[in-house]
DNA sequence: GAAGATTGAGAACTCAATCTTC
DNA sequence: GAAGATTGAGTTCTCAATCTTC
């Protein structure tokens, strides 16, 4: 069967409100504060978890939710920004290897707070500890 | 406590991923049909239930996801390729009446099918019944 | 002054095409 | 030729400013 039924297309449509609704705040939140957008603050964080040896762009892009044409753009003003650095890469000419700077660990630091206080505010103070479970173990069976 | 649990972070991740990626499948089956994307469906669907009475430009925002300014450009487009009509507005001489055409009622039934195959695909085939109601139950406590 | 709606400027996204190196 | 990455052109989004009417 292909057709969905009613209480399918429901929940279709809460998934995309419910989504926006809480993105919307966390970003409000961030800007709010003075902070850069959320994309930034992904790309801090797996450059941050990556250490010393970096994270190719091909492997961050993997790890975000980007297309490969989407990644190049943002790293251009994050690294505009001083908070990461592109370096050439020794084994393929090909490519750089970014890496985060004192600057930008600092910044994914001072994000941190406004950003968990907007997740606690957008979904954890609104469902128990139970719904969140099981809220987080039925999303991930859409991926 | 304002401080989110790991728990929660978790979902927030969880909801933001499978948002994306349910609704680039549906965008993408959509383009591939020819058809124009999500936002002119909600657009016509909405205009489609008002009736013979149309949506006034503010009444249709407050139904969608849009901040004010964005729903302006998405009229015109809709008008120019003559899904929707702007009439003049007897009552209030500041705004228009939005009504949609017969090619747009066309165009929201041709489009029908290929959405909620996607909206299956995306969703309904991946969940039991008993996970889209609670699914449903529990996201519309975020809005 | 507030509400309804539009507009201009700049930022970001999308897709396809391109370039370099593997 | 394929993989990694960037670029150009066009579209859409965002925010603030504006305009008209209530």
């Amino acid at each position: 069967m292909s057709e969905p039924n009613d209480q399918t297309v429901t929940a279709w449509v809460r998934l995309l409100r419910a989504q926006h609704a809480a993105l919307s705040g966390v970003e409000k939140a961030l800007k709010e504060a003075g902070h850069p957008p959320l994309s930034w603050y992904d790309v801090l964080l797996e450059l941050d978890r990556a250490g010393d040896e970096g994270l190719r762009p091909f492997a961050l892009q993997s790890k975000m939710l980007l297309p490969q044409y989407g990644i190049s753009r943002l790293i251009d003003r994050v690294e505009k920004a001083g908070y990461l650095e592109r370096i050439a890469c020794d084994d393929d000419q090909r490519g750089h290897v970014l890496k985060i700077t004192t600057a930008g660990k600092a910044l994914r630091r001072r994000m941190w707070p406004v950003y968990s206080h907007a997740i606690q505010d957008a979904v954890g103070a609104k469902l128990t500890r139970e719904e969140v479970s099981e809220l987080s173990k039925i999303l991930s069976k859409l991926l």
